[in-house]
RNA sequence: ACCCUCGUAGUUCAAUGGAUAGAACAAGUGCCUCCUAAGCAUUAGAUGCAGGUUCGAUUCCUGCCGAGGGUACCA
């Protein structure tokens, strides 16, 4: 039933392109119906949707763009099309639509009518998702760069999940590496400090406080006669640690299904097969007491090193398991949440796989850019090895979880992003997240108004009541929230949600501004009810997804 | 040196190859006897530089300049 109204939304779109491509039959022109556009113009006095059809084949068939507009305008007049108002040729060679206003309001009853699923198309219906993000390891604080990896994995989840795809949220840590065994020193140097006995701190050992403060709960808790490499500065740091990220991740409310690290993979002997798999390919090869990885074979430009000199593997070895495991798992989709500094270490990973023979066009990677902090005018560099960093908790503390978590899905991923922390605090009232919500409490006390003034909503209401121009520029704009979430789904882009809300908001505030819903006239308030719900439900959904709260009072 | 991402208003950011490049903040001017002024209306202000492809370029290609990231032995 759903399925089948939302296709009705989306389609009238389809219904125009077909309608264009018949009344191309006169040209004999072979043109997909994909190869030529049919939007919204930006310019609203255009109409509703403008095709460039005619601008595309008029170097084919050898004529003036505009006479061809002309031509097909006359065409799709005679075929008398449903739900079209109007259709005129315009300057350069744009065949524009005007759609009827009855199309809008009658989409407003299918809001009222699905609720919260209004718009779903299910495309992940019976498919599943697996979305890796933060995989920070566990040797200090979540900093603000890990805050916009975190909040952009979340919502991107939470897109998945909208569309009815069966998501699992991990978390991969590499627990066998360097960085960690400079976290064990460094704790332990710590230790022998705190306990007054001789002491080496390493060159490159992670200076911060909480070092040290774990290293007080180690002497107290165990005594102070720990011996060197005792192995509880590890594990006991770890454990400390990844109890300071758990609750800073769920303070911004992300939970993950699982974590995975790094060891298990050389536990379950998972590292060991692949590299005789990848030998087996004559994709391995040792050279300078190193064991390499032939990407010059697949592509890439250069070998990698697979295993130092040292018998120590780099981060590409458990990394390809990790990610053969996932495939192996099943998902239909693989989302990798990574910062920059990935950029180019992911084609490695996939193209090791794809040589095994593993699809990996399903593995959907997601680089974002770098926070820049600006602080005071200034950049503040951030390095959690030398503890000069701002952490994920202060930005929440100072700002709020909703500020922080908009702040971060509102810039497109591939932005570097500035987050000047004055700037943030100074203006926290009128942050555009508030624009949002207070467009949603606005909507709840006109609701509650009306109520105590004897209106009750009703799902009879008259949508063709609604004709103001700023009623109709809401009503077409809720309707093109399910297109909006398909290409959030598509691309994965969180922030295609945030622009779309703010439209929302702004159309809402100026209907408010125009329009009084609770008045005299009983039908039209009734009809305006209508309206005001139907937003509500869109911009619910929409902070949902965003994570982000929706007051009924401010 | 090479590779990736980016360069748009004073600032932070938008813009499936489309028509007159949009917001927000900051600056100026109006609007609460009226459902919340955390709002609305309104003025001013921008595509780094030079070429190319195209009917049409902020978008695609080349070069230059600038920012960030990467280039086995941090992940």
């Amino acid at each position: 039933m759903l399925q089948e109204r939302n296709i009705i939304i989306s389609s009238i779109t389809k219904y125009i392109k077909e309608n264009i491509l018949i009344s191309l039959i006169d040209y004999k022109i072979d043109i997909g119906s994909e190869d030529f556009s049919l939007s919204p113009p930006k310019q609203e006095s255009f109409g509703d949707l403008s095709s460039n059809i005619a601008l595309l084949i008029s170097k084919q068939i050898q004529k003036n763009p505009l006479e061809i507009a002309e031509e097909i305008k006359k065409t799709m007049l005679h075929q008398n099309l449903n739900d079209i108002e109007g259709i005129t040729a315009t300057k350069p060679g744009f065949i524009n639509f005007v759609i009827k206003p009855s199309y809008y309001q009658n989409n407003l009853k299918l809001i009222i009518k699905n609720q919260e699923n209004f718009g779903k198309n299910f495309k992940g219906k019976g498919k599943s998702a697996n979305v890796e993000f933060v995989s920070a390891n566990p040797t200090g604080p979540l900093t603000v760069g890990h805050g916009r990896n975190a909040v952009i994995g979340d919502t991107v989840s939470n897109i998945l999940e909208w569309h009815d795809y069966n998501v699992t949220r991990e978390y991969y840590y590499n627990d066998a590496g360097k960085q960690m065994r400079t976290l064990g020193q460094s704790v332990e140097s710590r230790y022998f400090e705190y306990v007054k006995k001789p002491f080496e701190f390493p060159s490159d050992g992670y200076q911060g406080e909480y070092i040290i403060e774990i290293a007080k709960n180690i002497a107290n808790n165990y005594g102070k006669s720990l011996e060197q490499n005792d192995e509880k500065f590890l594990t006991e740091a770890e454990k400390v640690i990844f109890g300071q990220i758990k609750n800073s991740l769920n303070s911004l409310g992300i939970k993950f299904d699982t974590f995975t690290n790094e060891k298990s993979f050389y536990k379950s002997g998972a590292i060991k097969k692949l590299l005789s798999q990848l030998k087996s390919k004559e994709l391995v090869y040792q050279k300078d007491d190193a064991t390499w990885y032939k990407a010059t074979k697949v592509g890439a430009k250069q070998d990698k090193v697979y295993i130092k000199s040292t018998g120590e593997p780099t981060y590409r070895l458990p990394d390809t398991a990790y990610h053969k495991d996932k495939i192996k798992r099943g998902y239909d989709v693989i989302v990798d949440v990574f910062g920059a500094d990935h950029t180019d270490t992911y084609p490695d990973v996939l193209s090791a796989l794809g040589a095994l023979g593993l699809k990996t066009e399903h593995i959907k990677i997601l680089i974002y850019q770098f926070v820049t902090l600006v602080k005071n005018g200034e950049k503040v560099k951030m390095s959690t090895r030398k503890a000069d960093f701002i952490t994920l908790d202060d930005l929440v503390d100072e700002l709020s979880v909703d500020i922080v978590r908009y702040f971060f899905i509102m810039r497109s991923m591939n932005t570097h992003l500035d987050f000047d922390l004055n700037l943030a605090k100074d203006q926290s009232d009128k942050n555009p997240v508030f624009y949002l919500q207070y467009a949603y409490a606005r909507i709840c006390n006109i609701i509650r108004y009306g109520e105590n003034q004897g209106f009750k909503f009703s799902e009879k209401f008259d949508p063709t009541l609604l004709n103001e121009s700023s009623e109709i520029k809401l009503l077409k704009l809720m309707s093109n929230f399910p297109t909006m979430m398909e290409t959030a789904l598509e691309t994965l882009e969180p922030q295609t949600i945030a622009i779309y809300l703010q439209d929302l908001a702004s159309s809402f505030h100026k209907f408010y501004g125009n329009c009084k819903v609770i008045t005299n006239d009983e039908k039209l308030s009734q009809s305006r009810l209508g309206l005001i719900n139907g937003a509500k439900i869109i911009i619910s959904i929409g902070l949902s997804i965003l994570g982000v709260s929706a007051p009924e009072k401010m």
